[in-house]
DNA sequence: TCCATTTCTTATTCTAGGTTAATGCTTTTG
DNA sequence: CAAAAGCATTAACCTAGAATAAGAAATGGA
């Protein structure tokens, strides 16, 4: 209905450098955004499952700077950056608080610390996407990532 | 006019763990909002000088997480959150973009990188502010900032 | 204007997390 | 279904930036 659309895991809805027009609405599946950095390295910038909304948060027009894509198979709508979507006013202040919480947990919160808080918040993300994948969204390399998980275990 | 309040130097809009009720449109002056982690630490969430909103991003009735106070004698307009801007989209879409940047930044870009890209971004800033402020806008110590700054000056 | 408080800098030491590399496990895919 | 590719874990070592300390300069309040 509405304009939805398939998309197959692995499949890109956006890459780097090209126009961003569109704003994707998740409505099953699992869609990521990330950029590739100047040493080639991977950061997910975020995950975005079932009633989510993934952008590329450039003006319109502009060349976006991450790649969108599907980690499971999807279903989508895409929504036209032009067309302004009024009520969603709410939902765009939201995802503010959302990106201020991130960024204070990056500046004030050590590995472990964020580690802990993202199973908390989104404790069925785990299940969906590789240990490869937390690390990268979290900031750290994946052995990292793996020795707080030993410690985490050890410890209790 | 319109509803525009003089603060000053010093003086604090909101304070973390009070109830958050309002946006401030920064007309004159500069305010900046900040976090005091559990180790004690500081750190800047954004500076706003003309023309800025600065606002603590949490739902309205929730308690902020941040303080905000002026950094120079300031006048300032205060919106009520429930008042519904409207208008505003666009720069809520501008300030994700804004957000999406610094996230990106904090995980992929060295103390220096982010230094270069903040005297870029916003070449007034260091005559306003202290070093120790920059340094804590771009999540580092002002110790480390001031050795790169040595080595930049040394570098040319 | 003067004193006390911050700020900035430099130097030394320490540590969280990165890098590299090796080994088994899963997935994919032909 | 077997080879290849990618994933997770462990371990040894390295490094960017934190912590600590201490002196010199700037700032601001009385």
């Amino acid at each position: 209905m509405e304009n939805s659309k398939e998309v197959k895991r692995g499949e890109f809805l956006q890459r780097s450098g090209e126009l961003s027009t569109s704003v994707f609405y998740v409505k099953k599946g699992l869609l990521r955004s990330y950029t590739i950095d100047s040493r080639g390295k991977e950061h997910i910038f975020m995950f975005g499952s079932e009633g989510w909304l993934v952008a590329d948060n450039v003006a319109q027009g502009e060349k976006g700077e991450l790649f969108i894509d599907a980690l499971e198979d999807s279903i989508i709508i895409p929504i036209s950056k032009n067309d302004p979507p009024k009520s969603d006013t709410q939902k765009l202040i939201k995802r503010i608080g959302v990106l201020q919480k991130r960024i204070i947990m990056l500046m004030s919160s050590t590995a472990k610390e964020r580690y802990e808080f993202f199973l908390e918040t989104y404790p069925e993300l785990p299940n969906r996407v590789t240990q490869r994948m937390i690390a990268s969204y979290l900031g750290i390399t994946p052995e990292s990532l793996s020795k707080i998980r030993g410690e985490i275990a050890r410890s209790k």
